[in-house]
DNA sequence: CTATAGCGATCGATCGACCGATAGATGGAC
DNA sequence: GTCCATCTATCGGTCGATCGATCGCTATAG
């Protein structure tokens, strides 16, 4: 029975929930098979229905949040040109998975160490490949002088650092809306980057480079 | 017997440097008592003579992760007047500490969640006083007009979060030397917060702010 | 319309392995 | 002889995982 119960979820659903609360909370190996049936509010045995092995669980709920930066991702450098563009796009990307998802994002971010070697291994390439992306539009605007970074390597790996911290602070009823605080972060990321302000409508004043950022 | 060994290890440090690489490396709740006295070169009875219980060990570590920042912070507060000295020699700090001490500056990041409630709040109470350290400086720039930040508390975790991220990467046989990552994060944290380049000495040109941190 | 066979979902009980922690015996240094 | 360090052996509990039985639903044969 039980395709959907009367609240829309589904108890397979509910089991990937509980393990991503319990995981993101306690971390994988804080976690036990049986705090994630209560916490799904099934049994023990009636768990294994529904998942193949522990770890099973944490590979699928880390491959969700790894396609979820990766494949979006791919399309923003796809369909972007200029590199501030592709930054831009990327952080807004970032920050908005690590704000409304932050539970998968750190369990994505912090889990990778749990998985045994083969899946692990799995798991970094995409990591790679994601933070490819951002090195890459780093690089290219760097080559073109539209960036101004003492090294572009540190830089990527400073940049996506600060991004997914947000998973870590992020509320949906705190001080900030979501739009702000993506917005901020673009802002920072690009002061970080040492662009030039956008010259399209502002005056820009004489000497220009002046205050972007500042809120009077 | 042994207060020291040859190599000048007392067992004691060895027991917290096995401690200190198992937890950094699998998380405490991934670290089994019997690894850590395998990695010390003892026996699990033994083991508990250094010890009172994992925890107990977990918690020093913490204690010692958090001293290392927050006291060298609170001197570099009090002998530093300008909110860009201080902030510039706090980044100095964390990164050294981050990069020297990557072990236990992990430890210390990510594991205050395997804390029992009484010894969590401690441990997050200093790790607040010290993220205070850097929200007063940035605050203070801000208010004195020499930073331009989006939001004060935006910038102060994405600093701090993009700073801690060196424990994670660090290897004293990479590409750059700790100096050279140390100055290039200060001067990413300067471009982050808007800083005009330094009115020292150098012809900054007629419209001023240009290029920093560029490597022609 | 009814009887029943099949099936997915769930359950309680239990497995061997490993967990953190302790006890008691042994040995060497002073 | 005392004391500290270390050992071996073992404790009760929890871990991840599996088992066979049962439940309720559905499809179909008569």
């Amino acid at each position: 029975m039980a395709t959907h119960d009367p609240a829309g979820t589904s108890t397979a659903e509910r089991v990937e929930q509980a393990a991503l609360r319990l995981f993101a909370l306690r971390g994988f190996e804080g976690t036990g098979i049986r705090s994630i049936a209560d916490e799904a509010g099934i049994t023990l045995g009636s768990l294994y229905h529904y998942i193949g092995t522990k770890e099973d669980l944490l590979d699928r709920l880390m491959q969700k949040s790894m396609r979820g930066l990766l494949d979006p991702g791919r399309e923003i450098v796809e369909a972007t040109e200029s590199p501030r563009g592709r930054i831009v796009k990327l952080v807004e990307l970032h920050v908005r998975r690590h704000a409304e998802d932050n539970l998968l994002s750190i369990v994505g971010d912090a889990e990778i160490r749990s998985l045994t070697p083969a899946r692990r291994r799995k798991a970094v390439a995409l990591r790679d490949a994601y933070e490819a992306l951002w090195e890459e539009a780093i690089s290219d605007g760097s080559r073109q002088g539209d960036f101004h970074v003492p090294d572009v390597k540190l830089a990527t790996f400073a940049l996506l650092e600060m991004c997914s911290g947000v998973a870590y602070w992020y509320s949906s009823n705190g001080r900030l809306s979501l739009d702000a605080i993506t917005k901020a972060f673009v802002e920072m990321t690009l002061s970080l980057l040492g662009v030039e302000p956008l010259a399209s409508k502002p005056d820009a004043g004489p000497g220009g480079r002046l205050r972007r950022g500042a809120h009077p």
